[in-house]
RNA sequence: GGCCCGUUCGUCUAAGGGCUAGGACACCACCCUUUCACGGUGGUGAUACGAGUUCGAAUCUCGUACGGGCUACCA
């Protein structure tokens, strides 16, 4: 008797794809999967003034990058195509001429110029920003005022006109929306909205519709800023294909940033990305920094987005992806708005980071320290590397500042550390330490140490006193894992290098 | 201005009429550590306000305040 589940994501192809288009997204996905249905993207791409050239191919990598691959697009193909609307044109005019006919939208040829004139006209105190509404209607140019002779010669004279829908003036609409519950609009306060504009093309608000019908989608998610213009769209519903076909709603908190609305002046502002991937906007050349540069795994990025206004009611934080379409439920999404947060958005990560294995981590960790340069590292080295500092870092572009040095020797010291404390004692137990190192045989980390704080004991010096010259030696600096680990892993000749070197600047 | 939505630690949230309002991030302290981290243990910290219903309210109702969204031939 249910109908198949079928739910669809719908951006406009006009930039980056931020944090709240993304958990769209996610919350379409998870749903559509759980109950083994169908993922849909469809480009709402019905304003050509908008229109961004390669916005539509970023939307994919998005997706793709977050394993969030749609069943059906423009770009994977499916029987409900195109899937793009401006290749959807004439599907809408009927439709808008349909509602004309029934007495429930209306020809307008009010120009901008006359709209603008409206709006100042009727602005007052009590109204600044007067609408195209049932007490305004009847004053302007449309087939409501003129006779329908006069309209029709318009239209037949070329004539630019847009169609709007006829708000009823007292009539409440009410609606099931799967996360607020019932919500009511008086729909003599929504104004008549365009539905086919001058162009010939259909705003959202017919184009939704047609295509949520066309498309047979079940449940329709979005974000929670279209709560306002839902009513127009539950009435086009029932004007055109009955209220029983329509899709169940459900509107989406909104993310919001530190002061307010989520946006990208935020992410340059404090430092975190809005976006899902690196966005450069072709007109600009302005480059808005995503999640996938800034360090962060698809896993985790969608885990902390999952969270971010749901929770399956137990103490869990972190799931996979399987998890989570085991687990989630519209009904529990939250209503209120969540400010994003990026310091625990770095937990997840770091969480994420500390659960993967090794292998899976390797390829992305070479590519990172290739484009710094440090080329030609092998195998079993970079899986030793990155077992021994996995738990050091929180983005995966950390791995470079955690292991540089194993793969390149520094070429300068933090000396200010080292000089004040510095002897003749302690190069002479350096010299011999190098002498000690290269008849080692059983290089391993217990052997290491133990021959380090024998012949420091023999020296007398507390070898406590000498770990941290040590350290500068081989890595330049106060950081790092623990010595003996470094030195196990840059093996004989590079560790007895690096002392000689380091002994000529101290 | 109007309409709609929302409001539990600084932040994300749990608790759907009944334990001392629980967890996580962040922060602080201690432990571990002769670098820096990780980690471990503990701590500070919230039901916006005011009424009402009730034996009993974070939870239900109303009002107020505050926050957000919408108010385009943009989505």
């Amino acid at each position: 008797m249910d109908k198949r589940v079928r739910v669809r994501f719908a951006p406009s192809p006009t930039g980056g794809l931020h944090l709240g288009g993304m958990r769209t997204v996610l919350y379409n996905y998870l749903f559509a999967k759980k109950q083994d249905g169908d993922f849909i993207v469809r480009i709402e791409d019905t304003d050509q003034s908008r229109y961004v050239p390669g916005a539509e191919e970023y939307i994919f990598n998005c997706l793709k990058w977050a394993g969030l691959q749609p069943n059906e697009s423009p770009l994977h193909g499916g029987d409900y195509g195109p899937y793009r609307q401006s290749e959807r044109k004439e599907q809408y005019t009927q439709y808008a001429e349909q509602l004309v006919k029934q007495g429930q939208a209306y020809y307008a040829f009010d120009t901008p110029a006359d709209l603008e004139k409206m709006r100042q006209d009727f602005k007052t105190e009590q109204n600044p920003s007067p609408q195209y509404d049932h007490g305004i209607r009847m004053k302007m140019r449309n087939s409501l005022t003129m006779n329908s002779d006069e309209a029709k010669r318009l239209i037949a004279e070329g004539a630019k006109f847009v169609i709007r829908i006829k708000m009823p003036e007292h009539e409440t609409v009410t609606f099931k929306d799967l996360v607020r519950g019932e919500v009511s609009f008086d729909t003599s306060v929504v104004d008549d909205k365009v539905l086919l504009k001058a162009d010939g093309m259909p705003t959202y608000h017919l184009a939704v519709v047609v295509d949520d019908y066309l498309m047979k989608i079940s449940h329709a998610f979005r974000g929670e800023e279209w709560l306002p213009s839902a009513p127009v769209h539950v009435l086009l519903w029932k004007y055109l294909f009955g209220l029983d076909k329509m899709p169940q709603w459900a509107h989406l908190p909104l993310i919001l940033g530190p002061n307010g609305k989520l946006s990208k002046r935020d992410g340059a502002k404090f430092g975190f990305p809005v976006f899902a991937m690196n966005w450069t906007d072709p007109k600009t050349n302005e480059l808005t920094e995503g999640f996938k540069e800034k360090g962060f795994l698809p896993g985790a990025f969608i885990n902390f987005l999952a969270l971010l206004g749901w929770n399956d009611g137990t103490e869990q934080e972190i799931f996979t992806k399987e998890e989570l379409i085991d687990k989630f439920s519209i009904e529990r999404v939250h209503s209120g708005g969540a400010k994003f947060d990026y310091e625990k958005a770095k937990w997840f990560n770091h969480e994420w980071i500390r659960k993967t294995e090794v292998g899976s981590l390797k390829s992305e960790v070479r590519i990172l320290l290739n484009e710094t340069g440090l080329t030609g590292i092998e195998n079993p080295m970079l899986e030793k590397v990155i077992t021994l500092v996995k738990d050091r870092c929180t983005l995966l572009t950390d791995f470079y500042d955690q292991s540089w040095f194993f793969f390149k020797a520094p070429d300068n010291w933090d000396v200010d550390a080292v000089k004040p404390k510095w002897s003749e004692d302690k190069k002479d137990f350096f010299l011999s330490y190098i002498d000690k190192l290269s008849t080692i045989s059983n290089w391993q980390l217990a052997t290491l140490e133990e021959s380090f704080k024998t012949l420091a004991t023999e020296k007398n010096i507390k070898p406590g006193d000498l770990q941290l010259p040590f350290r500068i030696m081989l890595v330049g600096g106060k950081f790092g894992p623990p010595v003996f680990n470094i030195v196990e892993l840059l093996g004989k000749d590079e560790t007895i290098n690096r002392i000689k070197k380091a002994l000529a600047v101290f």
